[in-house]
DNA sequence: GCAGGTCATCGAAGCGCTTCGACGCGAAGG
DNA sequence: CCTTCGCGTCGAAGCGCTTCGATGACCTGC
């Protein structure tokens, strides 16, 4: 049973093989009948267009590149969530994704958009110093990221807008009347390697509370049980007033509710917790957690749009801040 | 810039298309000057072959579709790890990984197959019964797939051998000397699907136990804190005698130990606990927890080396079991 | 009634690569 | 010395598709 070409479809409706690509393209007009013909036949046959040949002579593979992070510190839960939002809204313009790590690094860029493989790309967890951003700058190919390289001049991001879920975060506490906060965020090492997104939520959270003229103090917090209960006493110990804390990080959370267990404080009548994490973490704590939503759905989905505008051509902005949202739960008052 | 084409490559080798071909793919002998003279051309043109005029000609995509389940009661973190060696190990063949989520259903493996975008297919979280089954033996493309249908006949499946590792976890603690266990295994929802590894994981452990004379027993385990808090209270004022706990559920391995420390009962003292869950969980918690680790990579890397062996027309085993490996660290004693 | 315009369709020229058969040449064998 | 055989290389024929220009057929309007 050999593969069935565009031209055993031609032949089977009785009609010239270009024919056939424009009634698939659409690309020029074609009487009905004849249409109706030629998708009959596509359908009797179980007509498949070859991709390669596709993609070699209209020069688009219909495929666009997912550079995944796969480093210590990255959160697995959103960015699943992310890369399913990304691959079922590329479908829905009929386009197919490509999987890449990040260890392949700018060459591994490089290569699948030189060998056409892909037509665009999408990269999460861009750096502030991101050596694969001079690369993106160059290439033909179109390409979105996710997160801000120090200069996004040039180049299309999206992101969640960090510095507003801090910001809420001391909001929230701020209106319920706490007047001493703090915020335990990402691993040291996610600092350290200058992701932007860490610093951002921290910056915007220090300067709501300033702006709401109560205390605040901000500091990285690892993800093992028994640091984060040392760190907890502490924070507890060198601040006695305090009475909301911010977690941003999704595997200290469950922790942190723990720790504070442990230590003899009850939440929320002691001490309000806010978390900055994925709505099925929040709700599966106890008490629930009153969280700030990472959208990693619509920032996959976003993404894709952006980029799918830019390939057919159309400018689209260089910064895209999706804005967060603050679900209240159980565990602040 | 128009893209570097073979045709530039031969031009400024000195040579005909074919030889670069033949250089490039080394099915035929050159002559070392020659090839030196090739690849120095290669090189400072910047060549890369276009993947959709290869795939037309050679009939070969050098892509494999790697299929993720994308439902409730999935274990993120181990798929992002299992995704991560499959990525790096096709690498490691000169092949792509093309990412697709298990909603598209058999028409979308269909499809992509039929259309030659993926010269095979790798499937995560078969079910027992999966729809999905019996066209993969239709296809003509190979696929190899995580986990065991109800018949594998004429299938390649891998997958970590549940049985063994849950008996390795009830011979850990008949050793240790506990006479009454029981398991904590993934939510009901995962065993009404039927996806085998939860039931074979339950079988082997009771088995184990029966062997030594022991009491065991074992239940599903939702993921939230509170109903963990509530199983794990009801066990033990079932079973007064429990001494060893095993937790098939990695969401949950955190959340018993929590709820083991309001119920009083110290880990290992009093309850000696056996996670069955991926290193960087069990050594997070407190106390770092003894477990059988699901070899992800292990799984990722050998099932795209079974489809790379199918790729070239080797006979696989139908079935491929990997090793559990046991971890002993405070909690158990 | 015929120039001019539309609309639907066709044929053919590639797209960039692999692969098959052919060919020339020097070495080996009788 | 002539035949035979590999080895290294070349040329050309596709692979299955898109797209451009061309071609009729038919309609419109003066």
């Amino acid at each position: 049973m050999r593969t069935v070409t565009i031209a055993d479809v031609a032949k089977h409706a009785g009609v010239a093989v270009s024919t056939v690509s424009y009634v698939l393209s659409g690309k020029r007009a074609i009487s009905a009948t004849t249409r109706q013909r030629v998708l009959d036949s596509v359908r009797v046959l179980g007509y498949h267009p070859n991709a390669g040949a596709r993609a070699l002579a209209s020069k688009r593979a219909k495929v666009i590149a997912l550079v995944l992070p796969l480093r210590a510190g990255m959160n697995l839960p959103v960015l699943m969530q992310f890369a399913t939002s990304v691959v079922t809204t590329a479908r829905q313009y009929d386009h197919d994704v490509l999987l890449m790590t990040a260890d392949e690094g700018a060459d591994g860029l490089h290569r699948v958009a030189a060998s056409a493989l892909v037509d665009g790309l999408l990269l999460m967890d861009v750096e502030i110093h991101d050596p694969r951003v001079p690369l993106l700058r160059k290439l033909a190919e179109p390409s979105v990221l996710i997160g801000f390289p120090a200069d996004p001049e040039g180049l299309t991001c999206v992101d969640l807008d960090f510095a507003h879920a801090g910001a809420l975060c001391a909001d929230h506490l701020a209106d319920l009347g706490h007047r001493e906060i703090a915020l335990l965020g990402a691993p040291r090492v996610v600092y350290e390697r200058g992701t932007g997104f860490a610093e951002r939520t921290m910056a915007g959270f220090v300067e709501a509370a300033r702006r709401h003229g109560i205390e605040a103090d901000a500091r990285p917090c690892e993800e093992s049980f028994d640091e984060i209960h040392a760190a907890v006493k502490l924070l507890l110990d060198e601040r006695p007033g305090l009475s909301g804390l911010v977690v941003h990080n999704e595997a200290a959370a469950g922790h942190v509710l723990g720790a504070l267990r442990i230590l003899g404080r009850r939440v929320p009548e002691d001490v309000s917790v806010v978390a900055i994490c994925p709505d099925d973490i929040a709700e599966r704590a106890s008490p629930a957690l009153t969280s700030v939503l990472i959208p990693a759905e619509d920032v996959g989905r976003q993404a894709v749009r952006l980029l799918m505008a830019k390939l057919e051509g159309q400018a689209v902005p260089e910064s895209t801040l999706l804005e967060p949202r603050l679900t209240i739960r159980e565990s602040s008052r």
